[in-house]
DNA sequence: CGGTATGTTGACAGTGATCAAGAAAGGTGG
DNA sequence: CCACCTTTCTTGATCACTGTCAACATACCG
């Protein structure tokens, strides 16, 4: 775990973010936890917190292999959950967005690395604490299977659209990425090629050629080199299939 | 939810299951759950399932899109979650074998299908009632936590080995297979080679050249159509990368 | 025993990878 | 603000892995 930089972020920023990600869980799923339990959870949380860490863009916040000491809050950009195969050749599981709670196992060791895929701020909770708290607290049990249950079903979700065309693959990413973001019209590409190709299973080239045809078929038109907007919505869920 | 037949098991049969579960879950992770609370969690459990129900081959077990009102465990059998797509192409993100807890979400519908992979034996649990007794019992609630955990991790990994060569593919799929049954010298597929294709994003033919080719390299040798024996697993894990 | 479902093998085609070159963007120091 | 350099992205030509189509073989089952 290699921390850059440290900053203490205000309790504004806190209350900012833990209220995102309930918010975020509440809209998705039926009653699950109840609002008054999620106020104590979140102060429950609060009051285990380490950090936040700063983080510049392609460092590395654990390895695979690393102790699971720790779960992780991204209170502030992107990060990528990856394998670096023997080969080289990387593969990226999932990128985490703001607010997001994400690291969480039973295992000993991490299986995945964690890096940051813009500059990024990471709120660190110890697992152990998180583990004995939830033993006896049923709103943080909760709010860690919810966690685990919707990381569940993107990685689902992600491993269907692995086994489709290029080309659908590609819409789904940009679909999905601007519904996370919540705004459809305009997508930020957080990340670079690489990482989106390597989150496909795709290779740079491909990735590039297929947005291109996008554009050229009028879908999608390029504000700058990391922003798309949409132009042609329907079309684009068309090629999701 | 098509139920084909009800059977009734023996108690000995349910303790088996229940047992093979949770020695399961304790072997592959640090202490999480007390041996003692393991056998409240079993009782507790056993004391809300409802069937066994017997399924039939290919049978249908839940829809992509029913309501998510049970949680299901294998007590025989092999089931497939899979998704049809419009243009008919099918893909399973995973099997689950004899003992398993699966289908657990928290939405308000089912976002892939179940269906009989083998003629198999399924216990329901209504998830409502899971749902309310882990609020206050921490011992289901760790149950729940660690069984979706588990399954978070093994999605994930198959997502991995999604953006690698066919023979990679097989050759993990095979060797996680003989972990999972147990038997790493023998592996008995308990499913079709379209259901491993449609697992391995792959088409029948390349998955019977695959195995084939694996056969003529001496890797392994076929004691009948659906038995494989690992000649030498050294080389199926160098296979594997 | 015959009929259907499942698996195997071959010939060929297509999607996406690879290799290579160049263009654009971003960051740094003068 | 511009020159320079590095990183990232784009585009083209070619290749290879895997898919498609077709025919046949084998297993399964009433």
């Amino acid at each position: 775990m290699s921390n850059i930089n440290l900053v203490r972020p205000t309790t504004f920023q806190l209350h900012k973010i833990l209220g995102t990600a309930s918010a975020h869980a509440k809209s998705s799923s039926p009653a699950f936890i109840l609002d008054d339990e999620q106020e104590q959870a979140k102060r429950a949380l609060l009051t285990m917190r380490r950090g936040p860490i700063r983080y510049r863009r392609n460092n590395t916040i654990v390895c695979e292999g690393d102790p699971t000491d720790y779960v992780f809050l991204i209170v502030d950009g992107t990060v990528r959950s990856c394998r670096t195969f023997h080969d080289g050749t990387r593969s990226i599981v999932a990128f985490h967005l703001i607010g997001e709670l994400f690291g969480w196992t039973d295992k000993l060791k991490h299986s995945l690395s964690v890096e940051a895929a813009t500059d990024a701020m990471i709120l660190f909770f110890k697992r152990s604490v998180l583990l004995s708290i939830a033993s006896h607290e049923g709103k943080i049990a909760s709010f860690l299977l919810k966690a685990t249950t919707k990381e569940l079903h993107r990685v689902q979700e992600h491993s269907l659209l692995l086994s489709r065309s290029a080309k659908c693959r590609v819409a789904s990413f940009l679909v999905d990425l601007s519904m996370r973001t919540g705004n459809p019209k305009c997508i930020e590409l957080p990340m670079s090629h690489q990482d989106i190709a390597d989150h496909l299973g795709l290779t740079i080239e491909t990735v590039s050629r297929t947005i291109t045809a996008m554009q050229r078929s009028g879908l999608i038109a390029r504000a700058s080199s990391r922003t798309l907007i949409v132009l042609n919505r329907a079309a684009l869920l068309r090629m999701m299939n």
